[in-house]
DNA sequence: GTACACCTTAGAGTGTACTCTAAAGCAATA
DNA sequence: TATTGCTTTAGAGTACACTCTAAGGTGTAC
């Protein structure tokens, strides 16, 4: 699932209990400092501990939920969603079924587009077949 | 694949040798006539022809190049990519292999966006059995 | 002690793809 | 002939999701 430095960074910070910093995360799931600064001002990531100095010290559980984000992010939920998902999940288990209400709801979009996407590649396969004609007929009359 | 009383428009327009005003076109694939606009604008739709008054007359070989545009615009084809591959097509069959290299490279790129897709279908089903789970049990428990 | 490389924040800027507005012209109807 | 509803254009505005900047603080290396 990890890369091995990446996996040695892992090992270093739970094994040893250390929490990591916002480099460390950032090089760890693929999304910029920035980008995590920004998820945390939004208010999608919320309860990130910090140091003496203020630092950001994400723990095991930061780095779930943000990998449970981006997971949500590539299947092109908004933001305003995963705010909503967000805000349910802070109040807790009285909210599950309304997540598995909006996950499902996610899941049957995907799946439509996925059918769309299908549809959309059989077309764009027959134009190549069509171009291939193409480049051979004008090859032959050359 | 239109529905009914789009196929009549289409009878009425095509069979009676009649072109389409930007209102019936738009109406026909789904795009506002605001977007129909602007993709002339930019470039990526050629050539549409005029009456008297200016107005836009759409032909059949312009409906089916906008579904085509259409087609990649769903597969997450950005609009640059569309205006040169819009290019190309103007400059004729001497570019059909390079079209050909360009739909190729999309195909692969929507192949690995719907293997991620389906991946992460199977992270957020499982969270929704997960959910399940605790739904039952706070209803036994209650 | 000072350079360098990190961290913090608020807020400004960017890129993409539309989406809308304003001003003006055309055509059918009351 | 005036209203209504369409069309045109250039250009301004919007939504989204970042992405960056400026100004300031911290910590280690030479």
């Amino acid at each position: 699932m990890y890369s091995k430095a990446i996996s040695k960074i892992l090992w270093y910070a739970f094994c040893m209990e250390k929490l990591l910093n916002i480099q460390e995360m950032s090089k760890l799931i693929g999304l910029s400092t920035h980008t995590l600064r920004y998820y945390e001002k939004i208010g999608m990531l919320k309860g990130v501990a910090r140091n003496e100095q203020g630092y950001r010290c994400y723990s095991e559980a930061d780095l779930l939920w943000i990998q449970f984000l981006i997971c949500l992010r590539e299947m092109d939920m908004p933001i305003s969603e995963m705010m909503h998902y967000s805000n349910l999940r802070t109040q807790g288990d009285s909210t599950v079924y309304e997540r598995r209400v909006m996950l499902e709801a996610h899941q049957d979009k995907v799946v439509q587009q996925m059918n769309k996407l299908n549809e959309n590649l059989g077309r764009i396969g027959a134009k190549i077949e069509h171009y291939k004609g193409l480049e051979k007929t004008v090859f032959c009359e050359k």
